[in-house]
DNA sequence: TCAGGCGTGGCACTCAGTGCACACCACCCG
DNA sequence: CGGGTGGTGTGCACTGAGTGCCACGCCTGA
């Protein structure tokens, strides 16, 4: 094992990535459970107690970039200002997650492959999402700390937002990360602000002569008076 | 140990019970990481082997009835005509969780405060939770099939449903599973359905009078507008 | 009475994960 | 220059979950 020096400054353990990539190999080759972590430090060259100096578990070696991923979005909710529109913020911060998927696309599509098939790896997954869920639904509730239900919807919104994320992202990784993953998930995230009635606004915004009148049954599902407005604004 | 019968033809295997009561005991005397399989088995009085006969994992014991609700949930989904609604199906069949949980308050409770404090519990939950909002999903997928973006609608649709479903769950057990549980989940569910359409309407529809008038200013952020509506339509 | 299924118990084994002690190396300080 | 001192990697022994295998008792039907 060569004690390579860290180069270009560059604050990574090479010792961490030579474990990820060891373990990717041996996964990918014969299978998450066939794979004893004793088998990936030998292919690594390390010591097995150094592999859960790193890694907390088995599971983590196949995440290895969420916890930075995690912290990056909890700063970017911890950055907002309070006029932001705060479901646009969570989608914004969910954007975050893709971007990281997208880095490394053959990663990613041999992550999901083997995430798919292990049980085990699946459920590590969800404690993963669950997590960024989390970061979202305690923004969203900072931010609806005023509105009668604000948990609930902070709650929902959060979970909503996860689930067309994770939709689109799916599809994208289901195609071999062929095509531009962005474009998925805007158009999911899109149908989640229509729903939850909170809509990009940025060009119109110097107008004020400009009045809209909306007039609606009271009763009218929500979301039917959202469409209207949103025609009548003159997007969607 | 009394090799008891099967009494009045329930299905329920006695030793079954007997390691579910024998579990929560110990967990809840000392905590579930400090309990072992073997202090488990030592209290019922029965071989260690006979555990994982009945529980795959340490894990499902906190669990034991999940694996037949899911099955009565699908089922419930399966049975429905396809003149129901679908989003409102879903949230009845959301309800089904929740009546499980309110069988048993006092177990319920006890349940809750262990899988908040014990992280492999929580995830355990995630991945059962996730088989619930697979399922809701399906569903929705099949109702949704005709439509465009079906699938992913499907997708968060019962991700809100599930979000909803929890949250007022988990107030309800926070305080200790006093009050009626099915409350706050209708409450919480009916935001679910008036976000995304289908909303029950019943008692409301027959007064075309009642009409809301709202003026915006072009370029005004969309979610204040809709603050004001949900405001003025009374709910929120 | 015997044969075969079934529920159960015991035993040994694999493997993830942990605590502890030790070795090595860099850097700092007297 | 010698001796701390902290970080990092390693070896070892141990716990505990989960599994495969087989043997035993029990019940049932031929």
């Amino acid at each position: 094992m060569s004690s390579e020096k860290d180069e270009a400054g560059t604050g990574k353990p090479p010792m961490r990535d030579a474990l990820v990539a060891a373990a990717f190999r041996l996964f990918l080759e014969r299978g998450y459970e066939q794979t004893t972590v004793d088998d990936i430090v030998a292919l690594a060259g390390v010591g097995r107690r150094s592999f859960f100096r790193y890694f907390p578990s088995k599971e983590d070696v196949v995440f290895p970039d969420h916890e930075r991923c995690l912290a990056d979005m909890t700063a970017f909710l911890a950055d907002g200002s309070d006029d932001d529109e705060p479901v646009g913020r969570v989608c914004d911060a969910a954007r975050l997650v893709l971007r990281m998927y997208a880095e490394n696309p053959t990663f990613s599509v041999q992550r999901y492959r083997l995430t798919r098939q292990v049980p085990g790896l699946r459920a590590y997954e969800l404690s993963v999402v669950w997590r960024y869920e989390r970061a979202l639904a305690e923004y969203l509730r900072r931010r609806f700390a005023a509105r009668r239900e604000g948990i609930l919807q902070a709650d929902v919104i959060a979970a909503a937002v996860v689930a067309a994320h994770n939709n689109a992202l799916r599809s994208w990784l289901r195609s071999d990360g062929r095509g531009e993953a962005s474009t998925a998930v805007d158009h999911a995230l899109a149908y989640v602000q229509s729903a939850f009635g909170a809509v990009p606004v940025p060009p119109v915004a110097e107008r004020p002569e400009d009045v809209v009148v909306v007039v609606a049954r009271r009763g009218a599902p929500l979301w039917r008076v959202v469409q209207e407005i949103e025609a009548t604004l003159g997007r969607g």
